[in-house]
RNA sequence: GACCCGUUCGUCUAGCGGUCAGGACAUCGCCCUUUCACGGCGGUAACACGGGUUCGAUUCCCGUACGGGUCGCCA
């Protein structure tokens, strides 16, 4: 059997977005788990919309998800040549002619429609092909001549295309429904349609899989593999992810909010987008795997298949107006599974990144305090979803003294309740400053016998402190929080804290 | 409009003739915590509709509705 080799070919118009990294993904997986190849190629021909900015943001987006490929990147420009002797192929074989109609004439989109039509409702192209029977020597004399044209493939008028695509089965399309379409634009730049079919020829592909909007065009790139003389591969469309309001997912509606790059930049690690990604249009066979979510990039190779792709489309949930569930919330909780989960070792590099950002990574934090650093954030990640968690919500605890912002809100539920916390709290610093040991138990034990004394609550004063230390209202245990905060800066913040009452 | 494709909880999905229609996210309630967006337990919630086929249809067939995609000298 002859090695699988499957393609991922997105024009650079845009960054790479959810859509395509799924496209990417699914290629990827198909390909590990059998052996194959992954070849990348950056289909630019349309040079005017193409800018190597948007190849920089999809190369980006691929190595972030380890989307490794073992060919390329090529690029379709590149073999612009190739493509214009196909073309010059397909026309000495019959396959194809010169269209000397002026482009202003095709151009109006009314008119085209209108015959469009009408030739479709006759079931054969009556005129609107002139030039489809011209005479080889006239077309050539005209050409000659330095007349302008284009040049089109010459759909048969009769039969049908037929192929059986992995995930919608059997498809069947009458030829004449296809248009002739062009090949080679006038001024000899080739099209889409031709250059795809020359590539995958030329790079041997065995597996298309590309999102269910070329489902169409596949008919017409079927006539011109059979044309070129060459084997047909395999199709696999992909069903669409669609925005909230089920439309297709584009670029340009639903701006960056989509692009990979943003799950990376707004804290997503790569192999939780990556699980998140893998389940939206697929599922592993149930027989296995009937409840589970979660599965690792290995599990994942091991398990995919195409033909558990469904042909449904997906809704792809997000909301860029909302701070906190800014994407999909089931991304979002993956996301905080595998920060939950993870090695603690292949965590801190990434949160160290994050803080780097936000300017509050400190040198120390690896050396002399690393223990410390490690268990803080080994505390915090149990309830954050995303790495940007730890520079926002975790920054109090990170930072020294009180270079960190107070909620309002936390500040009038848990400080301004009560104005005896004004006397209180720098009265518990003074208490903790006797503390020889600064743990769990001590401070717990000191905390609850000075609310005792004071004939208040415990919880008053434990929600005071987690406000004073930290300026939120909500966090993990308190006696863990101190801790983490330690003793000197736990002082510190709970006389300052007087201030804000 | 023409041609294709799709339709299971709000969302992602399991299901491939007989299931109390399962899971996850979200949501709601309870518990734990004299704090919390942690955790534990539980609940609400779906087979688009109408016809067939069948002893029996979420599962098969046909319509309808709704949704989506494609109809470039774009990719």
């Amino acid at each position: 059997m002859t090695q699988i080799r499957v393609r991922f070919a997105p024009s650079p118009t845009g960054y790479l977005h959810v859509g395509g990294a799924r496209t990417a993904l699914f290629n990827w997986l198909f390909a590990r788990q059998q052996g194959g190849r992954f070849i990348l190629r950056i289909e630019d021909t349309d040079l005017q919309r193409s800018s190597d900015e948007m190849v920089e943001g999809i190369l980006q987006g691929m190595e972030w998800l380890g989307l490794d490929y073992d060919e390329g990147p090529f690029y379709q420009s590149d073999y612009v040549e190739q493509h214009r002797q196909a073309a010059r192929q397909l026309l000495e074989s019959g396959w194809a002619y010169r269209d000397f109609t002026p482009k202003e004439e095709r151009s109006d989109a009314a008119v085209k429609q209108q015959v469009a039509e009408a030739a479709r409702q006759q079931g054969v192209p009556p005129a609107y092909w002139p030039f489809r029977d011209l005479p080889r020597a006239e077309s050539d004399a005209r050409a000659a001549n330095g007349e302008p044209h284009v040049i089109r493939f010459k759909v048969p008028q009769e039969g049908r295309t037929s192929f059986i695509d992995s995930v919608f089965g059997q498809q069947d399309r009458e030829c004449r429904e296809l248009e002739d379409l062009v090949l080679l634009r006038s001024d000899g730049h080739p099209l889409y349609n031709l250059c795809v079919v020359v590539d995958d020829i030329n790079m041997g592909i065995t597996h298309v899989v590309r999102g269910q909007d070329h489902l169409m065009n596949t008919h017409k790139q079927i006539l011109i593999y059979q044309a070129l003389g060459k084997p047909v591969p395999q199709f696999a469309h992909l069903p669409l992810i669609l925005a909230p309001s089920k439309e297709k997912l584009s670029k340009r509606k639903h701006g960056e909010i989509v692009s990979v790059t943003a799950y990376r930049d707004r804290g997503f690690i790569p192999e939780a987008f990556l699980n998140f990604l893998a389940l939206l249009g697929w599922a592993p066979d149930s027989g296995v795997y009937r409840d589970r979510e979660i599965f690792s990039r290995a599990e994942l190779i091991e398990l995919f298949s195409l033909d558990r792709i469904h042909k449904s489309n997906a809704v792809f949930n997000f909301n860029e107006g909302d701070l906190r569930n800014w994407t999909d919330q089931k991304a979002l909780w993956m996301n905080g599974e595998y920060i939950k989960a993870m090695p603690i070792d292949e965590l801190m590099p990434l949160v160290k990144t994050e803080l780097e950002r936000a300017g509050i990574w400190q040198p120390a934090f690896e050396t002399e305090r690393s223990d410390e650093v490690r268990q803080t954030i080994g505390l915090l990640r149990d309830r954050y979803r995303s790495l940007t968690d730890f520079a926002t919500l975790g920054r109090p605890y990170l930072v020294d003294g009180l270079d960190f912002e107070w909620e309002e809100s936390a500040v009038a539920k848990n400080l301004r309740k009560d104005p005896v916390l004004k006397t209180l709290l720098p009265e518990l610093a003074t208490r903790f400053a006797l503390l020889e040991q600064f743990d769990h138990e001590s401070t717990e034990s000191a905390l609850r016998s000075f609310a005792e004394e004071k004939g208040v609550k415990a919880g008053l004063l434990i929600n005071g402190a987690r406000t004073a230390l930290t300026g939120q209202a909500v966090g993990p245990g308190m006696f863990e929080v101190l801790v983490a905060i330690g003793q000197r800066r736990t002082i510190e913040r709970l006389n300052h804290a007087a201030s804000l009452i």
